[in-house]
DNA sequence: AAGACGGGGCC
DNA sequence: GGCCCAGTCTT
């Protein structure tokens, strides 16, 4: 892939973040190292609004990297829960433990190093590096994508790993010379693309009075295919997929179990999914939908009210107070039912 | 190179 | 219903 010349583009991008771009975040505001990098990591995959409190919750609960690392890792997932890609709060927990063994609780400086750290990749690798030590890295997430495809027309298929390198290399070449404009342009990335350069009704086309100031220059513009930009043909496959629930009640306290350490969910509490105790006379509750990226669920919830609680259970298996259940690390299906069940009353 | 991995928001 | 979001890791 050819990159044409488009005049000024780090130079204007740099003046508009510092005039338009965003400066307020929660990780804005007093950028070390452990705060920049927690909300690299919630920030994967996961759009800013959804952040904001989150971000703010988990830093009241874990404060430093110290803390972080020396708490038990169903903590922080409890912490995590309902925010998806739990596996971000494994390696979270790994990461941090890392950092005060082998780092002095210190996060190195270099993409290179940080790269080799659990759950950080090439991107959030240098976004730490940029924001925490002004250190001259290209980020390229999804915003980066969007907004140098549709100026440089960068028609290609972005669900192929060639046409991903080649926008690498080129953000590379973008990255501004003085050290002193690189949070301001990495910055501006991401705020031109999460504001102005959007996916649906980017300023181009919308009718208001604002403008783009890239309109005379942005390919896709001229050539009046942003709507086309970024193309990604690759289609996601979902699954529809039927799931039970067994809901075993005792004396104010619900049976749950930890899920594996690989899949949908992975160490995550739920209940069980088979009849374990083998009883037979569950009540059958109405089934639960929930929909993810790439699975449909359809869950069926048998409720046991137990008149006897089994001695045998095994190790990563639990009787719970149901006042306690939400404070564990749970999918968002379980803690949303059992917020919207009375099981207690169900067993007075 | 392709799939797995959550949940929310927008069309 | 499909697609995307301050992506990374595994196969």
């Amino acid at each position: 892939m050819k990159f044409i010349e488009i005049k000024n583009f780090t130079e204007d991008l740099i003046s508009w973040q510092r005039a338009q771009g965003r400066h307020h975040l929660p990780w804005q505001v007093n950028r070390t190292a452990y705060r920049v990098w927690l909300s690299e990591i919630m920030l994967q995959q996961t759009q800013v609004s959804t952040v904001v409190d989150r971000y703010q919750s988990f830093l009241k609960r874990f404060p430093n990297i110290q803390v972080l690392a020396g708490s038990s890792v169903d903590d922080v997932l409890a912490e995590w829960s309902g925010m998806g890609y739990y596996t971000r709060a494994r390696n979270l927990h790994k990461c941090a433990q890392v950092v005060v063994n082998e780092y002095d609780g210190n996060f190195p400086n270099d993409p290179l190093l940080l790269e080799r750290l659990p759950g950080i990749g090439k991107s959030t690798a240098a976004a730490i590096a940029v924001f925490s030590y002004g250190v001259r890295a290209a980020i390229l997430d999804g915003n980066v994508k969007r907004v140098l495809a549709r100026i440089w027309g960068v028609g290609d298929d972005l669900s192929k790993s060639a046409a991903v390198k080649s926008l690498w290399a080129h953000a590379e070449q973008l990255l501004p010379n003085k050290s002193a404009d690189l949070v301001s342009y990495t910055q501006g990335l991401m705020d031109f693309g999460a504001t102005h350069c959007t996916q649906y009704q980017p300023v181009c086309m919308r009718l208001d009075k604002k403008e783009c100031l890239f309109k005379n220059r942005c390919q896709a513009n001229l050539s009046n295919k942003v709507n086309q930009i970024p193309l990604k043909v690759k289609k996601i496959n979902v699954q529809q997929i039927e799931m039970d629930w067994w809901i075993y009640i005792y004396r104010g306290k619900v049976f749950l179990e930890k899920r594996p350490e690989n899949g949908i969910w992975a160490s995550l509490w739920s209940f069980p999914e088979q009849n374990i105790f083998n009883k037979n006379d569950a009540e059958k509750l109405n089934s639960v939908k929930h929909v993810l990226t790439h699975r449909h669920l359809k869950i069926h919830p048998y409720k046991i009210l137990l008149s006897s609680q089994p001695k045998k259970i095994k190790v990563d298996q639990a009787w719970v107070p149901l006042g306690d259940a939400l404070k564990l690390g749970l999918p968002k299906p379980v803690s949303a039912f059992l917020k919207s069940q009375d099981l207690a009353h169900d067993d007075a």
